[in-house]
DNA sequence: AAGTGACACAACCGCGTGTGG
DNA sequence: TCCACACGCGGTTGTGTCACT
């Protein structure tokens, strides 16, 4: 499932990570955070690259992740998430707690692309004669990037006011909380009614977990 | 039991972006 | 303003597992 561990011509070592490897990283970042992937992989004692490091910690060992098979509110929401903003892997994470966008990505291309598919069939039966209409072959109508973020900041905002008002000013700048992608009253994220517990149920768990040094991990998902 | 193809997922790679000097 | 560096993201690959023949 993994690939070979080997080294390459710098006395890096690629491929699958071992249980030593993991508790190293693991025990590092707790302790100190990681403020500099680069410079981490020595200091912690490990023959990897910054990047590899990273990834790692974001997509297996990084608290709160809900390892498992995803539940239909999940793929609802990839799926609206992914027919607005296309492959933004990464804004789809920050809206399901505990999913890495490794994860979501993983997920789409072998569950729910076919799954898109077979309703893009559907639909295009359903509307004969229908042209092109400014749709890339095979992709659903994406909508541009401001109205992607906007979409997603409204969401965040209707989130985050019935969220724990907490740590808010603790937050790293990000695109999503900034205040110039303000809210335009004409678009709904229409999904959010249908799931609507299921946002705040993980998100209370995932609260529980206080990291340590680094409040910088996978911020997104903490309003 | 062996062969084979599909599936699942961890990990790598390359590029774009942000930031500091 | 330009450049170099570090980081993050999305696409892709590689390999173990499972189901089917």
């Amino acid at each position: 499932m993994v690939k070979a561990p080997c080294f390459d011509k710098d006395g890096i070592k690629k491929g699958a990570w071992s249980e030593e490897e993991d508790s190293k990283l693991r025990l590092y970042i707790e302790r100190h955070g990681h403020r500099n992937w680069r410079e981490l992989p020595k200091l912690a004692g490990l023959s990897r690259c910054g990047k590899s490091c990273r990834l790692r910690w974001m997509n297996y060992l990084r608290p709160n992740l809900r390892r498992g098979k995803f539940t239909k509110e999940e793929d609802d929401v990839i799926l609206d998430l992914h027919k607005k903003l296309g492959s933004k892997w990464s804004v789809m994470a920050a809206q399901l707690p505990g999913r890495s966008d490794n994860e979501i990505k993983n997920h789409w291309h072998t569950h729910l692309k076919n799954h898109v598919r077979k309703d893009e069939i559907v639909s295009t039966n359903e509307q004969v004669g229908n042209s092109e209409s400014g749709n890339h072959k095979g992709c659903p109508a994406k909508i541009s990037d401001l109205e992607a973020q906007e979409e997603v900041g409204i969401l965040l905002k209707v989130l985050s006011s019935g969220m724990p008002s907490s740590s808010t000013s603790e937050q790293p700048q990000h695109w999503l909380s900034d205040s110039s992608y303000a809210v335009s009253s004409n678009v709904k994220p229409h999904y959010f009614d249908s799931v609507k517990s299921f946002w705040t149920e993980p998100f209370l768990l995932d609260n529980d977990v206080v990291l340590s040094s680094s409040d910088d991990v996978f911020s997104p998902m903490f309003f």
